[in-house]
DNA sequence: CGCAAATTTAACCTGTTGGTTGAAAGTTTG
DNA sequence: CAAACTTTCAACCAACAGGTTAAATTTGCG
């Protein structure tokens, strides 16, 4: 499991966290994810390293193609050091009681 | 606001983790946040700089000591940007539950 | 086979991070 | 006032991050 250390930084770049937005919506090759990007393939390449060693994503390659899938597993560590802010959730109250009735409908309230 | 970029980013060090939490606790003066590390007080003192960038904590100098005090809203940007994520909030059901449990007695379920 | 495609590696550059030490600045107190 | 205390600033350093380009690697295909 990839610490704290290794997750957080790793979303703190904007393009690895665009890339993962990306993600949420289909797996895709690394080509394609370095498309929208003005960089060069070797950078992206860099970037999907990186989110691969924080845990964030998993590489599998079929052919010449190594496909890109979003792991969101790793980022429950992160939410749950989060949580550990009582402060904070008070002031998250909205988002959570929104999460839940979108999650859980008929179940919350 | 600070961005997601700088909140991520001041995450991802150890010792500023581990400065939030003891802000947890209670407002500290600069020395009493650097007692506990093995590092100087003016490594310390760039650590709450970042700290305060980020929006994470606040600095209020009375006196000759500056007082430090946790700003736990800088963390829900980064907390809504993570539920952003659909297929990791149902991973992360059971935190979100007990989250709820403990925050909304009697409301949730 | 031989070329084209997909991706990574290597070498390099620049800017930033996290730490150091020593001096400086502002504040309190004897 | 002078000494002590709290914190930051300045200069420096080693390591790392994020990007580049060019070459290498692996695979698919006519």
């Amino acid at each position: 499991m990839a610490s704290l250390d290794i997750v957080f930084a790793a979303l703190s770049d904007p393009t690895r966290r665009a890339i993962l937005q990306m993600l949420l919506e289909d797996d895709m090759a690394v080509t394609d994810v370095a498309e929208p990007f003005a960089m060069s393939l070797a950078a992206i390449s860099k970037h999907l390293t990186v989110l691969t060693n924080a845990g964030l994503i998993s590489q599998e390659k079929r052919g010449r193609v190594k496909w890109c899938k979003l792991e969101p597993d790793a980022l429950r560590d992160a939410s749950i050091w989060m949580q550990s802010f009582g402060q904070f959730e008070a002031v998250n109250l909205d988002a959570f009681e929104a999460f839940l009735e979108r999650e859980l409908p008929g179940n919350a309230e």
